[in-house]
RNA sequence: GCUGGUGUGGCGGAAUAGGCAGACGCGCGGGACUUAAAAUCCCGUGGUGGCGACACCAUGCGGGUUCGAUCCCCGCCACCAGCACCA
């Protein structure tokens, strides 16, 4: 038959929409495969191949699985809060509500001409008020648990998009939306407590299957150091300035002291410090610095003030140390102030030689004139830890001396900052908190959920950055929840990574009125079996969707801890001239016109064949016609289907063939799952004929890749029904079997002929069949065998002198 | 700087408990069909030398282990990604 591929793809869509094939059963005895893609934000530019690609792997298992008698989950849904579309609103005063049923409407019509498998049934919009209900309703379950607190500091601000960041979405200093600089800004800001989860975070890893760089970035993300808080005494002052090490056994090399410019004691103890004009012009130009210069320019070059007025005292050798401040101290981590070990630590020694203090080694080895030493040696200078071999027994022992004074304790400390949770936008699930001037922040009653997003004309930010929603004098102003006196609501919305953080939840009861999820569906299909997604959400959703996660199973709403069994990341499709695709370059590959020039069998098959899947590759065009050619050539099977017996040689390349395509579907190595069909369909079309038992084989291999051809196949050769949901193949074991096999000869590791023996022959007849090789008669002439090597199946090598 | 990863034909990429390097696809060359072109089909295709059978060289570079190394070990180089004055 030929490949037509347009009314097969159009015919075969509108019948297993119609049949309603790829629903998922709440209600089944089969065991249940749960697989779960990244849903798309929903933008104006529709759906790019990289979509494609990162759907098509979990479509491919999820088809496969229907087929090996699994009850399938494969949803889809729209992650539909946020900028883009809220800017857009701005621009052309469209109302987000509209923009977003528009963009979801293409969308959800490009995914199905793909033939994509999901069921379309449990579609979930999160900004839905049946959804964000949900969403609302979890965050004051953690603000009713504690994990919510409000604090004023100084925040990651966009000026341009003009809304607080996370640390996670202004990485590098630029804003995650707009790329601008990202400056620092004194904010209100709410706070969900994921600190409070990062040894969770952390051991939950060992429970998953992730690839290891995945599980290494997530560590590093949330990055634990283990080490101690020692109080240093200040002279003059009573309380005492504590500090975060990792080396407390370093303590008698401590010279000097750093605090952050931003540290509180500036202020605090102002009538103590005797040169506070140089230090607060020293702390206004460390704020002008860009981020560019804190972080790029990892100088050696350091530079701070003394701080005058008092000295701190080493509280193990009680020496007098002074105290500085210097840009180099990060308010954000540790407790913004350190003790300095110049002969340690390289930052502590460019910093000793510019102001000229001492520099003590404790540790032997190195050169401390020179640089400092951080490598490992005996312990010296240090009183009672003289002799200290391990840095282990050291810092235990020490820890141990500043517990017993009263100076110090063991402690941790995390690179992961809480989440800033707020933004001031319109476009985003609203924070339900009132603020009652009797009573505080309270919190909307549950039964009050959703609140709603109000009715707006102008989509415009305020002018120094509050929230459009502040506008809105009906909405504002209400009465608290409490004790009912005027209370006025918070204004602002929550960041665009909530919704997602819980939505494969949904997708089990997605029509559920009274729970986000009714608890018997959740303990059937939970955990996640698969779940496939981009590497940049490794830092962010990954790691925000676990946190609420465990936060629902410690309050009981689900039973399993890990919300992803499985992950895996797709990687990026580039544009043809290597580069990444981008509007500007011009080198972007719409689905779209794929999909109508060669269909969409072609262009799945295509995304799939590239390469290796989790590496990024170069699209060509040229070998998409290769995919086409592939499919037409397949389809051209039905022609030469004959009564006559297949030979032993396609019997066995079939069933080896089905060997290969389902192992290799199973690790993700799509690409020569399809290069097995394209070297088979080769050899069936050089032998001339094949069984109709056979093709309908070879047709529900191929129907994950290429569905609708399948399908059409299917039918033209008289089966019943839809492949789709047919059984899937499998191999006979006794098949795959060659009786013969053709295997290698070498003459002292050299290739010098291949010989054919029975399969499974034993040593002697091997040597003896490669003996009577005339190509290795010669090799070996005039030469002594001193030595035989057989290796089962695979060589002979024969060492001659 | 630290962490993780990758280097294989003209191109995308196969093959690692150490065993015929280059599967499959693209591209290219030749042929068939055609008035012609496209499409399709058949044959060939890592490099160098040779009419040839064949020989030599080839998996980033330099060593090592081994009968045998793309794979293991040691030392380099290049590129990609993430983090980065994290105490």
């Amino acid at each position: 038959m030929k490949h037509n591929f347009k009314a097969i793809e159009k015919k075969w869509q509108a019948a297993w929409a119609e049949d309603e094939i790829f629903k998922a059963s709440d209600n089944t005895d089969k065991p249940k495969f749960y697989g779960l893609v990244e849903f798309p934000y929903p933008s104006g530019a529709g759906m790019h191949v990289g979509h494609i690609k990162a759907y098509s792997s979990i479509e491919v298992l999820s088809r496969k699985r229907r087929m090996q008698g699994y009850n399938v989950l494969f949803p889809i849904g729209f992650d539909a809060f946020g900028l883009p579309t809220e800017n857009y609103a701005v621009k052309t005063n469209k109302h987000p509500r509209v923009i977003t049923d528009e963009n979801i409407k293409r969308f959800t019509k490009q995914l199905k001409s793909v033939g994509f498998s999901f069921d379309y049934s449990r579609v979930i919009d999160t900004t839905q008020e049946d959804y964000y209900k949900w969403t609302q309703w979890i965050f004051l379950k953690m603000f009713e648990k504690g994990l919510v607190f409000r604090d004023k500091t100084l925040v990651n601000y966009c000026p341009h998009c003009k809304v607080v960041l996370s640390n996670e979405d202004s990485q590098g200093g630029k804003c995650d939306i707009c790329h601008s600089d990202v400056i620092q800004k004194e904010k209100d800001v709410w706070y969900l407590r994921i600190t409070e989860y990062a040894d969770k975070l952390l051991k939950g890893l060992d429970d998953v299957d992730y690839p290891e760089n995945i599980k290494q970035q997530q560590v590093n993300w949330i990055g634990k150091s283990r080490g101690a808080f020692v109080n240093f005494t200040l002279d003059g002052i009573d309380e005492k300035l504590k500090v975060y090490t990792t080396r407390p056994d370093t303590l008698c090399g401590v010279t000097f002291m750093v605090i952050a410019p931003e540290h509180p004691f500036i202020d605090k103890y102002a009538d103590k410090i005797s040169n506070m004009d140089e230090i607060l012009s020293y702390r206004e130009e460390c704020q002008k610095k860009s981020e560019f210069e804190r972080t790029q320019l990892v100088s050696k070059d350091k530079t701070g003030v003394r701080v005058a007025g008092f000295n701190a005292i080493n509280p193990i050798t009680k020496k007098e140390i002074p105290v500085y401040i210097s840009d180099y101290v990060m308010m954000g981590y540790g407790t913004g102030a350190i003790m300095a070990v110049p002969a340690h630590d390289q930052r502590d020694w460019d910093f000793a030689k510019k102001f000229d203090i001492d520099i003590i080694p404790v540790i032997e080895g190195g050169d401390v004139t020179k640089e400092a030493y951080t490598g490992d040696g005996n312990m010296i200078n240090s009183l009672f830890l003289d002799g200290y071999k391990k840095k282990k027994d050291s810092i235990n022992r020490m820890i141990e001396e500043l517990e017993k004074m009263g100076v110090g304790e063991a402690g941790v400390q995390y690179k992961m900052k809480d989440w800033a949770f707020n933004r001031q936008r319109y476009w985003g699930e609203p924070i339900p908190i009132v603020h009652c001037p009797n009573c505080g922040d309270v919190a909307v009653p549950f039964d009050e959920l959703p609140l709603k997003l109000p009715e707006l004309e102008n989509f415009e930010p305020g002018t120094d950055g509050e929230s459009p929603l502040a506008k809105i004098d009906s909405f504002v102003n209400c009465k608290c929840p409490k004790c009912g006196c005027d209370a006025k609501r918070e204004t602002d919305t929550m960041p665009q990574w909530a919704g997602s953080s819980w939505y494969f939840l949904r997708y089990i009861d997605p029509h559920n009125d009274n729970e986000l999820a009714a608890k018997e569906k959740l303990n059937y299909w939970m955990p996640v079996d698969w779940y496939n997604g981009g590497m940049e959400h490794v830092t962010r959703h990954l790691i925000y969707s676990r946190f609420w996660h465990h936060f629902l199973y410690d309050i009981g709403v689900v039973d399993c801890e890990e919300p992803y069994k499985k992950r895996s990341a797709q990687g990026m499709i580039l544009g043809e001239d290597g580069q990444k695709m981008s509007k500007s370059r011009g080198n972007v590959i719409d689905p779209l016109d794929i999909v109508d020039i060669y269909g969409a069998d072609t262009l799945r098959t295509y995304v799939l064949f590239m390469g290796e899947y989790g590496a990024a590759a170069p699209w060509s065009d040229a070998s998409v016609r290769g995919c086409k050619r592939f499919l037409e050539r397949f389809a051209s099977l039905t022609d030469i289907v004959s009564e006559e017996a297949d030979s032993d040689k396609i019997e066995t390349a079939i069933h080896k063939c089905i060997k290969k395509v389902s192992e290799d579907i199973e690790a993700m190595k799509f690409n020569t799952a399809i290069a097995a069909m394209m070297g088979l369909l080769n050899d069936i079309i050089s032998e001339g004929h094949i069984t109709k038992d056979n093709l309908t084989l070879l047709v529900k291999i191929l129907s994950p890749f290429a569905p609708h051809l399948a399908e059409e196949m299917y039918h033209e050769l008289g089966n019943e029904g839809y492949v789709s949901i047919s059984k899937w193949p499998e191999y006979d074991p006794e098949k795959v079997v060659d009786s013969t096999i053709e295997i290698a000869v070498q003459v002292n590791g050299k290739l010098k002929a291949t010989i054919v023996i029975p399969n499974g022959c034993d040593k002697d007849e091997a040597l003896s069949i490669a003996h009577d090789n005339e190509a290795i008669k010669k090799a070996l002439e005039g030469k002594n065998l001193v030595k035989e090597i057989y290796v089962p199946g695979k060589i002979v090598n024969l060492v001659a002198k």
